[in-house]
DNA sequence: CTGTCTATTTATAAGGT
DNA sequence: TACCTTATAAATAGACA
């Protein structure tokens, strides 16, 4: 884990393959001593390696082998059973890898956006070179949420003195305030990127995609409003 | 691991004894897991928690029991065999954290006189209030040291260019150079503290404490020194 | 090979939701 | 209960002695 990630898959060299193994081997004894102690439970481990003729045993061969007896004389319990087996774990750690791919798919798509939003605005890029009807979906519904912010900070800063937060008093989700304001604001509507995820989904897993609270930047007389999106963060933190 | 270092004692609280044991057996079976695949090695473990009726086990049921069953065939071993059990483990981390022990405290002393060196130098501390005669043997060392590394650099900017160091040619370690210089400094003198610690230290470990190459800050007219224990780095880094 | 060092990756204790 | 998050402690790959 220093240096360079580690690969799931057989050392190549035999030389790092042993060094490796020593040190793991250290490793995961300091694991199982650590949790036999801090959580009081009775635990063994058996490691048959080349490097040793007698296996590697932990906690002490006398132990392990009253553990191992103990656990062979086990009726062979139905396969159905949440036991720790290779594939179940396998299968949690996909999972978990998977979402951890779209939360990052999720965020470079965010920094994509707000990279050309920033371009857009600094002048190095004209709005008329963006071609890609999601890019400008997504850039709508980012300015959209950008505008509620401002909206939002422009409504805190004009608000009384006393109340802190007059504009929440209905509610802590679903208030719903009448706002003056010089850009109207549409409901939630999805962007093309989530709209595509959604229909692309099968595991019925609700992926929000990016910006599920996008704003149309049409103009409009008063309208409603949901402040359940916003939690404090400020255009820029 | 985070926000609080790890007490080596059972987890006083059952309910965070029980989160722990989870998270932890999800990393030891992850360490497992790489073990296995990254060296090749047939591993199993057996876990005896209060937390369920059968053991945890890993990779899997009928493979853990084959390595068991291979496992409790074998002869009883010599008690003396350097198998992995619980008391060789726990000796070997005692003595590492003894060594990392003595390192540390041989760093703190190292620190300490450095204080003092730059309070008598500030002049926020006088040197006749040290009236300490090891703080003040161990300065005397530290500052030998100190003058070491301004006569070296000396030499170092006074070199002919073509030849990188000069004062080196006659060997790595052990070279001694006849040295025109206005202190006098005399051959490696034990400070107290290490002394104390030679003559304390049961296990014939070697503990160099601290300024193995003290010197002393009598004058002389022409002496020999080692270069052994300049390594490049100058006072100051 | 056996150990040391350091930059990084992992694991995880507390604290929230 | 069972997740998630975050700051920190630990483990460790690669390089070197």
């Amino acid at each position: 884990m220093p240096r360079a990630k580690t690969q799931h898959m057989l050392i190549a060299d035999p030389r790092v393959r042993k060094v490796t193994f020593e040190k793991r081997m250290k490793g995961l004894t300091k694991k199982l001593s650590d949790l036999s102690t801090l959580c009081g439970v009775d635990a063994c481990a058996i490691i048959y390696s080349p490097y040793n003729k007698q296996p590697d045993v932990w906690p002490s061969l006398p132990e392990a082998q009253l553990l191992a007896a103990r656990f062979q004389s086990l009726p062979e319990m139905e396969k159905g059973k949440k036991m720790t087996n290779q594939e179940g774990f396998l299968r949690q750690r996909i999972s978990k890898l998977q979402e951890q791919l779209k939360r990052q798919e999720k965020e470079n798509r965010e920094t994509e956006i707000n990279h050309l939003m920033y371009q857009c605005l600094a002048g190095s890029r004209s709005l008329g070179d963006v071609n890609n009807i999601v890019d400008l979906k997504d850039l709508e519904a980012l300015i959209g949420e950008k505008m509620n912010l401002i909206e939002e900070r422009i409504g805190y800063l004009r608000r009384p003195s006393p109340p802190l937060m007059v504009i929440d008093e209905g509610g802590d989700d679903q208030a719903e305030i009448a706002v003056p304001c010089s850009l109207g604001m549409s409901m939630p509507q999805p962007s093309f990127m989530e709209m595509e995820v959604i229909n692309n989904n099968p595991s019925g897993n609700q992926f929000t995609g990016f910006c599920g609270n996008g704003m149309m930047l049409t103009c409009g007389e008063t309208t409603t409003w949901s402040n359940h999106h916003f939690d404090g963060a400020f255009w820029g933190n």
